[in-house]
DNA sequence: CCGGTGATGTTC
DNA sequence: AACATCACCGGG
């Protein structure tokens, strides 16, 4: 069964592409106070350092510096101002690339999920509508929150340490597709979108 | 199942 | 000004 943590080689002895395909159907775990939560990555995006729509294309900031840190680090990043995403670093130090991780079928910790989910982070916290499990993380922003996971506890992290990790997949046959990737303006011609066929809980 | 709209604040 | 998004609303 897969209950093992993934290693750095894991992350380490493959490229960016390969990595997001290699991460469909592991299983992402956070151990947090309030409880233990999981599920199965189900849809990721690969960004590349020579990809126009990479945060580190041709840019090496604050904010990007996780992404030159090396295979098996986390990149947790602020999108519009209310929504978090997270990322799982690749490739070697020095050398910006990320896979984005999109949505996950959730498995540990549903009901924790759900109470996360009826509260939108801000200042003043926003109560939400009840979420249907099939809603819980499907999305990038959905996921992280759902999770617990928080740019300021977790980013530049590994995944090789912490509560924050991911287990390897367990023998499941299943089919990958891919796309082109979404909410982006440039790099939209690249199919480095990739999710499990015919899986409920993909986005979009 | 769409499509449109506003919220929100960091980043460059 | 842009942004790797989401909840909510209305229409079909």
């Amino acid at each position: 069964m897969g209950n093992k943590k993934l290693p750095l080689s894991f992350y380490e002895s493959c490229d960016t592409l390969t990595l997001a395909r290699k991460l469909l159907g592991c299983e992402l775990v956070h151990e947090s106070p309030d409880g233990i939560t999981s599920g199965i990555i189900v849809e990721t995006e690969a960004y590349l350092a020579n990809d126009p729509a990479c945060h580190a294309y041709n840019r090496r900031t604050p904010r990007t510096e996780p992404m030159y840190a090396g295979a098996g680090t986390i990149y947790i990043y602020l999108i519009y101002g209310m929504y978090q995403c997270i990322n799982v670093v690749s490739n070697v130090k020095d050398i910006g690339e990320a896979v984005l991780i999109r949505a996950l079928q959730p498995v540990e910790g549903i009901e924790l999920m759900q109470q996360r989910r009826q509260l939108r982070k801000t200042k003043t916290d926003i109560k939400i509508k009840p979420v249907i499990l099939k809603e819980l993380c499907r999305g990038p922003g959905k996921l992280v929150n759902a999770m617990g996971i928080e740019r300021d506890t977790h980013n530049n992290h590994l995944f090789t340490e912490g509560p924050l990790y991911i287990k390897e997949s367990d023998p499941v046959d299943f089919e990958i597709s891919s796309s082109s990737r979404i909410g982006i303006n440039v790099g939209v011609d690249l199919p480095y979108r990739f999710f499990i066929r015919n899986n409920l809980f993909v986005s979009r």
